[in-house]
DNA sequence: CATTGTGAACTCATTCACAGCG
DNA sequence: CGCTGTGAATGAGTTCACAATG
């Protein structure tokens, strides 16, 4: 019975590494794994494993561990990864049409249903995978037709604000955003950052300390 | 005078956003800012600020706040980006040459100096950026004479590992990490990973719960 | 006198340790 | 008996609040 306690945020990271894990291990055609192992295998603490688990429910079985398929199924269900989501993708450089193109998105059920772009070079045009690429003028209606859910941005840094606006404004609350910038979002919308660079920056920092 | 306590990770993070915030404000013209504007602009509490700069020294004048460059320039130094960093791309999908043409890197002073394939069709060819495509096994070689210090990971999963093996092996001890693989590493490497699933399956949890 | 720098208070997250149970 | 589930203990990170000061 899922206590009602609050979710700590690395939590939600946690599980979907160990729903990876899960699925390699379903593949390998493994049946039973004790949060020890999973712990291992996502390189965590054993307790940490039940904790984050305990927070959703109790599918384990004392004594035995965890049935592999039976737990990926809930992890599924918790991360809301059992449908599938649709996407669309603002800037379509190389950045941008190498996620278009990225085999994991879609295996993931992560859909891309449509591109946008502002060069009219681009706009108009089709992409590999069969999209007519629009231009984010055109956002809104794409938007509610399509059913899209996320927005991602890979435009360069100072477009970035401008896409998002847009996105939120066809009612997307929630972006993946590519470009080094800070979005100011409304307090209803989601966006989650990937930004290398800043990646980065900790290596070399960690590099010229005494690692760690 | 940097007290010598420890330093919590959250704070690089912070310190690398501080910096790209600084260096916009500097191309605007801003000499001088507050703990409370920087905070804002990177969407941290202003005590935050004032204690992730306090662990490294004390950089501002009391009644009027941090000079803009110069803060910019203690941050590089911190965080060891105030030098080039050679960099090597494994795995030449779109992905990769999206990374190996991105100019966003070069820019803040990460150059790749070589990149590396297993494909018999891609090894020996040249990329537009002018390298000979190599093949991993002369990693050792290449590491040691272009004097490259991060490994970039973009193959597929099941390549990931005995990649980042032939780079530790190489003598590297920092990789960037974009296949959606957990990497075991030696104690005295370094791993930063960059997994969008991951952030895609947190944007899904979120949006289906009453976000946040 | 506005803003920094920082100990102390607090909040959040992880780990321990063991009771509960198959 | 072994492994899960979880309250209690610990640890990490953030925010407060105010003294220090240019």
């Amino acid at each position: 019975m899922p206590k009602l306690k609050k979710i700590p945020k690395p939590t939600i990271t946690r599980l979907s590494h160990y729903y990876r894990q899960l699925e390699l291990m379903s593949f390998d055609g493994y049946r039973m794994v004790s949060s020890e192992k999973l712990a291992w295998l996502c390189q965590v603490n054993p307790a940490q494993v039940r904790k984050d688990l305990g927070y959703f429910g109790e599918f384990g079985i004392r004594g035995v561990g965890y049935d592999v398929q039976q737990l990926q199924a809930q992890i599924k269900k918790i991360l809301a990864v059992n449908r599938d989501w649709n996407t669309a993708i603002a800037g379509l450089g190389r950045l941008g049409s190498a996620l278009l193109q990225h085999k994991n998105l879609p295996e993931r059920g992560f859909k891309c249903v449509a591109v946008f772009d502002v060069d009219p070079k681009k706009v108009g045009t089709v992409t590999p995978t069969g999209l007519v690429i629009k231009h984010i003028n055109e956002m809104k209606e794409a938007v509610e037709e399509l059913d899209i859910k996320i927005g991602i941005i890979t435009t360069p840094p100072a477009e970035a604000q401008k896409v998002a606006d847009y996105f939120f404004d066809a009612g997307i609350n929630a972006i993946l955003n590519f470009s080094p910038t800070r979005i100011q979002a409304p307090d209803c919308c989601l966006v989650e950052n990937i930004d290398f660079t800043v990646r980065l920056d900790i290596l070399t920092y960690k590099l010229t300390r005494g690692l760690n």
